[in-house]
This record gives C-alpha cells, structure tokens and sequence, in this order.
DNA sequence: TTGTATGCGTTATCAA
DNA sequence: TTGATAACGCATACAA
C-alpha cells in the first residue's frame, strides 16, 4: 500500500488512525495496469478496450477504490461543491431548495456548501468573492430575492464558475433559470376569488424591487381587468412579505369603506398578518373576508382558518437546478432539465363567497 | 509567476480564464525566502524570527495571496469544511443552527457543508461514512432528534472527526456538547400556568425515544409534584412533534371530564395543533383554555392568539457548536465554549387564569 | 489503446 | 531558525 507513515498524529491526542483507503497507485498495481488507465476508467474515458475497463472496474470493486475528492480538486482546479446562495428569509423554502439540491447530488461526490448573504451589505460581493475563488466552488445555485441581481450572476460568470438562478419569471437563458410563473398563480388564484363572487378584491403587495412582488400584483391587475372588475389604487397596500407588515397593510385595507370582501397577499406570511389583523378587529375570515396567501408555507395550514394559497414546486425546482449545473457532467444529468415549473391554487378554508350586502 | 499555461479549456466553451492567484511558490520568490518559511508563515508556527514573519506577511498582503484550501485539503488529508448533520423536521430550527455556525465560520477558511440524514434507513450509517471519509470533513455539528443517537458519535470518533452534538441535556463530553436544559425550562413554564391559578393542566408529551421529549415531561411532573397538583395518566397525552398529532392529542385531552383548563404542548407545532383543534371545537382560547408551546418557532406569533412557549437560543447554541469543533485551530476558538444553555419563557396571549367553575 | 513523466499548491521530513 | 526535497492522490501532455 501506499506509504503514509508520515502523518503527524492528530492534535488533541489520541485518535485512532483512519481507514486506510486504496488510492489509484494500489489499484494501479493491483490491476497490472498504469495509473493513467485506471484515472481513464474513474472519468469514463471513451477510448479504452472494454476488457480493461472492466477489469479495472472489477479491482476498484474489490478494494472499495474511492477518488479522493481533494485531489482531484487540486488537479482540476475545481472542487466538488455546490454552492446554496440565498437571501430568503423563508426557512422553509431554503430548506425544502436544499433538500432538491441534495436529492440531485445525492450518489454523485458533489456536497452542498451554504451561504446566506446580506443584501445591502457592501461587502456581498466580496463575499461571494471570496467564496467562489478561494473554494473553487463547480458551480452555485442562487435564490430569490438575490438570484434577481444580474451582477451577481455576472460575478459567478467572470469568475468561471456556473450557476443556475431560481425566479418568479425567466430573467436569464434557460440553461442558468429555472423559474415558477408567479403571475399565472396568482391570475388562476384571483379568478377563483372572482368566481365566488367577490368584486371588492383588494391586494397585498410585496416589496418594490423584487421581481416576484411584481409578477404576483400583475397577475392580480390581469385577472381584474380580464373580469372588468375595478382596481382603486386605495385597494393596493404595500407590504414586505413580513408578517408584521401583512398586519399594517390589513389595517389600511379592512378601515375602507366599503371594505373589501377578500385579500390576496403577495405571501404566506402577511396573508398570516391580514388574518391576524381581521381576528383582532373581529372580523369573521372567511365569513366576512376571504383570504389567499402565496408559497404555502407550514404557517398556512396551520392558522385558523387555514390559508388558501398557491404552492410551488420548490423541491422539483431545486432539483432541476442542480441538475442544471451537473449537465454535462459524466454520468450525470445528460437529460434536458425543464425551466419553468408551474404552481398549483391549494383551497383551503380561508376563502367562502361574500356575505351578502347588508 | 507559476507557469499555468497547461490549462486545458474549460468545457462546454468559452469561458474567461480565472483570475490568476499567486501561489506560496510566487511569495517566497517574491520574498527571498523558501516555500516552507512562507508555510509556517501562515501556520503561525511559533520558531520564526520576528523579522522573516513581518517582512513574509507584508509580501502575502501585497500580493493578496491566499492559501490554495484545496491544496491544504491533500497534504493535510482533512478538508477546510464542517459539516451539519440533522433530521430535523423543524425548519427554522435548521436554518438557525446553520446561521449560528455560519457566524463562527466567518472570516475563517471554512465553510458549511448541509447533510440531512433518514433515521430509520439502514443506509443511514453508511452515508455518513461515505460523507466523512470521501469529504475528510474537519469536523461536523450534529443535530437533535439524530444527535442523540450515540453509535453515529462513535462513528465520527472513529473515522477521525471532530463532532459536537447538541441536545435538551448533556449526553457526552462538555467538548462533544452543546446543550440546552429543556427540564428546567418546561418546569418554569409549567409553574407559570400553576401561579395563574390552573390546576387541571395536561401535557402533549414527545415521542417515545426523543430525549427531549423525556426532558420536557419530566420538567412538567416535577412542576406539578412540587406544587401538590395531581397528575392523572388520562392528562397526558402521546403526540409526534407533529401539527396533526397535536390535533389528536387535543382530541382526546379535551374529551375529558371534567376538561383541563391548560395545555403544555412540548413544542410549538403540537401546541397549535391544539389551538387549532380547540377552536375547531368552539373552545375559546385563552378564556376556555390556556395553551404553551415549545421552540418559539415564527408559528408561535402568528397564529391567534399568538401562543406562550419557550425560546432556545439556537443561533448562540450553533455558534458554541461550531467553535467548539474549531478549538484549538490556530487564531480561532481560544476562548472556552460554554456546553449548556439557558431557555427563556416567552409570554403571550394564549395564557390566561383559568374561567371560574360553573 | 496504453504508459511515462510531470504538474496542481501545500505541508512534512530531516538535515543544515 | 531555515531550506531542499519528497510526499499528498489524481489528471494531463505527449510519446509509444
């Protein structure tokens, strides 16, 4: 076997010596052949007779033969990591997009690495920087609300390093989106308020500057003006798809007169503060007010009334991400990956048609 | 600089070439000194003149030169990345304790590597094999429920990883422990409902094997022993840290008669579970019912009314965690970390004095 | 189709 | 206290 005899023993004391792991030099020796084949077999090189293909493949079998990762980052100069950039204070939807990460990466040597950033933070982009130069990072996947800062991207691009971004629309060529129709949903999931009978339809919307707050208000305005129902600018509050503000915007929209008979929130946490808002006025929901979220966080089934709202695949689409940034690589995602993935209207108990006038 | 020119072009076409890095071998020509001066240099070994040390230093800022982590990674067979192992189904949790660990890891070399496991797969063991030993993870944090799982800690030792484990009580080692004390926090809450006058008080006990589930009911027993209360077998019901499981644990406690006036649900999904099934049943809470959840989960304050329960300091717990993994790294983590943790009774509107007896 | 020699950027050995 | 040289494990250029 390799001699490793060298090691220093580990600082703190006494650890037992790992396993000793078969490097490509055993498997050399082991199979009668050079290293370079046996590096040939490992990469699925095409030129190789099948006999020693798979007499090489029979020895790494044997001997449990693993490519240490660490040299071939070394060698390739790229590691075998994926990196997670995120800014969404969604624990939800970063956790359910790592688990669809890691469902692709899972039986490949890649990792996840993650990294929440700070927007507005000036030092975001030194950040990002650093992390991708000094990891060498294969490739990232970034999620809203930063996958729609086109520097980013352009960073991880001079950079050499792919990257897949996840967004309520498509803003980059396919290859680097996978992306949800927010502004289908939230049409699909007004209309259905519509064919309940409502026409006072007022709206949360979410923070300027965000393009998902932006697709979900046109596709409330859309499906209004498809139904020619009126849109008062008064029936338009401003959120920042907090809770908290949920309860403000609830406060202007229910001290209307005549109020609303139904809210749709940009987001599952303030149509959790429209709800919270309406309860603390006494406001029966879905009697008296009916109410649609977006995302369909836990939160949404689990208040009272539970939350109609709109869930997207978020798992499928972090999937398709990964597999995104895999393509091409050996043995791994040679299928096309689709981009766009649409949503689905979940009705719950939040929404009734509207009591009639008294 | 270091002759690089055999670098093959990237696949899949043009990509602008990476910025060139200097390496340790352009710093010690730049500086007149050998690779290895340079090397201890940044090891910070201790036998090196004050001089050679200050001028090397000044030569690495120049040029901003940062050590190739890769290349640390193959000649110190371990890797510059912690890893986060859990199967915790409580997102915010996860995410918080990535947060926490995050913020320790800042401005160090490493970085956080996410790996959610499935207890219960006989696959499990062999994963996280496979994860240390093809990785050479520095170190890893292990979370509650698999945390306390004493065979996946002996593996860790085993193949040469650091780990610490957090956990409701201290199970291991101070070094390999980061604990909160969920016996004394219940136990405070538990007297909370008992100085506002409840004497009927029920549990939504964890599931069966869950330390913490253990932990948290015998915080609730004491309480009540200490006060005198009785504690009938009917009063405490099995749930599954589960929303619907709180629903069913709710049913059956609120069939009782005579009814308990209170609740202690042993975390925040089961405590709305029973808000949500004592509303479902006309039971005004909190004049009917007094309910207290666990976690302080974003659920706790938004659903009505918002629930009393109890705050673990995740994020500080994370931080301890992984600067604990990192003592004795050089420049990092010199300072002791605390191993236990206190929690904090957060009051809300779902506790009132129980109704007076019709 | 296969093998040889060499590089990747760092740390360890051991002699100076 | 320093430095020349050999690992670390794998991949590539080029020759055979």
């Amino acid at each position: 076997m390799t001699d490793r005899n060298h090691k220093s023993p580990a600082r703190g004391g006494s650890r037992p010596p790992e396993t000793p792991r078969p490097t490509i030099n055993d498997i050399a020796r082991l199979a009668g052949e050079s290293k370079k084949t046996v590096s040939r077999v490992i990469n699925r090189s095409p030129l190789l007779t099948q006999k020693t293909r798979e007499h090489v493949e029979a020895v790494i079998q044997e001997f449990g033969f693993v490519p240490n990762p660490q040299a071939r980052a070394l060698a390739l100069g790229r590691n075998f990591l994926i990196g997670l950039i995120h800014d969404n204070p969604n624990a939800q939807m970063v956790i359910n997009m790592q688990q669809g990460i890691l469902e692709a990466l899972r039986h490949t040597e890649f990792e996840l690495v993650v990294r929440p950033v700070d927007r507005g933070s000036p030092a975001m982009f030194d950040d990002v920087r650093g992390l991708l130069t000094r990891q060498r990072l294969f490739g990232v996947v970034l999620l809203p609300p930063i996958s729609e800062n086109a520097q980013l991207a352009k960073l991880c691009d001079e950079l050499g390093c792919r990257y897949v971004r996840m967004g309520s629309a498509m803003l980059d060529d396919p290859e680097h989106m996978v992306s949800s129709n927010d502004r289908l949903a939230v049409m699909e999931a007004t209309r259905y308020l519509i064919s309940q009978g409502h026409v006072r339809i007022a709206l949360v919307a979410g923070p300027h500057g965000f393009l998902s707050a932006h697709e979900r208000r046109e596709g409330f305005a859309a499906a209004l003006a498809e139904a020619g129902l009126k849109l008062p600018r008064s029936f338009i509050a401003d959120g920042q798809y907090t809770f908290e503000s949920g309860i403000g915007a609830a406060d202007s929209l229910l001290a209307l007169v005549p109020r609303p008979t139904a809210i749709v929130a940009c987001n599952d946490e303030m149509a959790a503060g429209v709800l919270f808002a309406a309860r603390s006025r006494g406001i029966a929901v879905p009697e008296e007010l009916s109410i649609i979220g977006f995302d369909d966080t836990p939160l949404a089934a689990r208040v009272w009334p539970p939350l109609s709202t709109v869930r997207w695949p978020i798992v499928a689409m972090g999937r398709a991400a990964a597999l995104k940034l895999l393509s091409g690589v050996t043995g791994i995602g040679e299928v096309q990956e689709p981009s766009t993935f649409v949503s689905t209207f979940i009705r719950r108990g939040s929404v009734a048609p509207p009591a009639a006038e008294s």
